[in-house]
DNA sequence: AGAAAGCCTCGGCCGC
DNA sequence: TGCGGCCGAGGCTTTC
């Protein structure tokens, strides 16, 4: 659930740890399925400071004194600081918080700690990890870097939504981001990539924009208060044409049968 | 009961 | 027939 807005969020809110030194770390099996070990988060990770933070789509970094470190937040991860959530909640899952469901974290030497929360337990914590399989990231996408998303080296190439959602053709789209810009952009998300017209190649990178900034202004994706005719029988809130709904590149996708074409 | 906003793996298919 | 790349399906995991 976490798209690149809400790791955004998160982002900001591990700001408050720079400067800080690590004094104890951990991580449950699943949070650390990325690892060699559960052992290896907990010894790498102590004494050090953290010197930064960063993010790559929906990859949260953490610069510091020695390695850097990743977190990935699934589809249920919430990052704390002490009890304080990076965001209010999310749309889906519970909006509580149990101390049960944390997943990983750290202690600091002022008395601090960073949690994760993920009652799912997709989220996972990274050592040094790779950007090489990851596209340009989302929320400052830049025209050329748009151009590569649309262009196709040969044939129609794959639907755009799935393009969208291809992480390393762009990194932090997310299935809700996806159909949001389509749906402003007034594209059919089956439309094979390669045959976009320019006109829609334009609308796409407006609409791709828009979406980022205004839904980063509201505080991400999760808050739910777009495309309320995403619901089986659903209406289209612009023109209340019938909302129309498949799986597109592994993702239920929907759009509108009257704008989007 | 079924679906869920992420990500990874596997297996089938296509083209050289 | 062999192999690599691509793509879709399915699994993971738990909750509501």
């Amino acid at each position: 659930m976490p798209e690149v807005l809400e790791v955004e969020s998160y982002r900001r809110l591990a700001d408050q740890i720079v400067g800080a030194t690590v004094t104890k770390a951990w991580a449950d099996p699943y949070a650390a399925k990325k690892l060699t070990s559960t052992a290896q988060w907990a010894k790498v990770v102590r004494g050090l400071t953290i010197t930064g933070t960063g993010r790559r789509g929906k990859l949260m970094l953490l610069e510091t004194s020695g390695v850097p470190l990743g977190m990935r937040f699934g589809m249920t991860g919430v990052l704390l600081i002490d009890a304080a959530a990076g965001i209010e909640g999310l749309f889906y899952g519970p909006h509580t918080f149990r101390s049960d469901w944390i997943r990983a974290g750290m202690a600091f030497d002022d008395g601090r700690q960073l949690l994760l929360h993920d009652p799912r337990r997709l989220a996972r914590v990274e050592i040094d990890p790779s950007l090489d399989e990851l596209g340009p990231d989302a929320l400052s996408l830049t025209r050329p870097e748009f151009n590569g998303i649309v262009s196709i080296n040969r044939g129609e190439g794959p639907a755009i939504k799935a393009r969208l959602l291809d992480q390393s053709v762009v990194a932090g789209v997310g299935n809700l981001l996806g159909d949001e810009m389509l749906f402003r952009a007034g594209i059919d998300p089956r439309t094979p990539t390669g045959r976009l017209t320019g006109e829609q190649q334009a609308a796409l990178y407006t609409a791709f924009k828009t979406t980022m900034k205004t839904l980063l202004r509201r505080g991400g994706s999760h808050l739910g208060d777009h495309m309320p005719g995403r619901a089986p029988g659903g209406l289209c809130p612009r023109d209340g044409g019938a909302m129309r709904s498949a799986t597109i590149g592994g993702r239920t996708t929907y759009w509108c049968s009257l704008h989007q074409h």
